[in-house]
DNA sequence: CGCCGCTGTCAATGGCATTGACAGGCTCGT
DNA sequence: ACGAGCCTGTCAATGCCATTGACAGCGGCG
């Protein structure tokens, strides 16, 4: 196997008549796709043009197009366990909130690099073995910090799927075209431009603010996790004291 | 205007050779294709099914698709806010939590009663001038219960936005094909039920309440919600310690 | 040496949103 | 009451999409 893969590699790269694809091939490209600078838009059609193959010829190492996102889900959830590993230090520290801030943004990150992907793969489970220690370390964190085991578990879960579903939801907007954005922005401004100031006094204070924030996914999903880390060091001190 | 639509609507009854469309009769038909009894998928040609009439005649009706979720988008909002108000006491009263916990619930059950909906319209920006009242009201509400105005907002739309997003998430997973998420749940359970002892003491005990969290999207709404507002408690503690 | 399987190619299918040409009927101004 | 013109439904066609089945070459294995 190993050997064939190498043969197959070097015929690639010989510009025979026939292109030769590789399972890691197909995902370096797939991933190119999905990034914008790539397109940001993963259609067979757009992968084949990029292999220099028949679309078709995808579903030779993909059954179908759900197979493929999903291992492209996989690679860009180990990118970013490792991406949050490098930030990290060594051992499960006793900064449980640093350990769970940086390791959201890192999957966010990791997920935001490619807004298609994001859009299609998020609400998926991987269920990659890759991830399984990351997760152990994760929920031993919360439980150094004082949380049950169960309580760590629930809280982990919690923060993922926010996690996810915040990114989706940020991915699902910037993957729309310019002007449907625009068009949001546009009505947007408009409509908190124009608060009358006696009927909506707190609206028209904080309406620069909303708008700032329209703009800034990032700054929005900052201020949930803080707040939801907020609620977590409640509850750890809470099991302290109980 | 008044005198056509019903003028419309009675043609309508009467089967005449062609269908009389209108607004209003394509959103209940559209909003009904959105929920799961109406097939949970969206479509001109469904829609046209639905309505007896040729598909592209919704198009005389809505610019395009993103028009007609837009204004789906619209009534499903206000339907979750006057499920709210329908559970709520009447003024901003000072039970912050009850008012974001009862809005939130309410916003993603009108949602997740059609979920080929959210996962549509959930990242769209509606910006329609029904809900500014509600939203002057919840603000209101933080602010009373001690928080500065712009961090008020700031809370709202964190709120939202979390809110959104989860919903989102969880209409894309349950919009799926049956197929496959037996095939993703049947997958997570196998990853959680062979965990070796020794190497994951932590997930091994707490796999069971992993897997039951899998089945039910609710539940981790509803921890991620509870935390989230354990956050706010702690910024109304500071605010007022200040 | 010949068979078979792996993998790329090609043509076709069916679903989707969207468009432009057409046509009937209604309203409004005269 | 009549005709112009708009409102709105219909039809045919376009182009993108995922997916399938038939075919063909290449390489390895018996």
């Amino acid at each position: 196997m190993e050997a064939r893969v190498a043969e197959q590699a070097t015929a690639q790269q010989a510009n025979r008549r026939r292109a030769t694809l590789t399972r890691e091939s197909i995902l370096e490209a797939a991933l190119r796709l999905c990034s914008p600078e790539g397109g940001g838009q993963l259609t067979f059609s757009r992968l084949g043009k990029e292999l220099g193959a028949d679309p078709t010829a995808v579903y030779r190492h993909f059954r179908d197009k759900d197979e493929l996102v999903l291992a492209l889900a996989d690679v860009t959830i180990q990118e970013g366990i490792e991406l949050a590993r490098a930030k990290l230090p060594g051992g499960p520290s006793e900064d449980w909130r640093a350990w769970l801030t940086v390791t959201a943004e890192s999957v966010r990150a990791s997920y935001l690099a490619r807004p298609a992907l994001a859009v299609l793969a998020a609400a998926r489970t991987t269920a990659s073995p890759s991830e399984t220690g990351s997760v152990e370390l994760l929920i031993s964190v919360l439980h150094q910090a004082g949380l049950p085991p169960i309580e760590a578990a629930e809280c982990y879960r919690s923060l993922l799927d926010m996690t996810l579903a915040m990114t989706q939801y940020t991915a699902a907007f910037s993957s729309l075209d310019r002007s449907v954005q625009e068009k949001d922005e546009a009505a947007w401004a408009v409509k908190y431009g124009m608060l009358p100031e006696d009927e909506f006094p707190l609206l028209h204070q904080s309406a620069p603010r909303l708008t700032e924030l329209f703009r800034d996914d990032d700054q929005v999903f900052r201020m949930v996790l803080e707040t939801f880390l907020d609620g977590v060091a409640a509850r750890i001190a809470r099991a302290g004291n109980a």
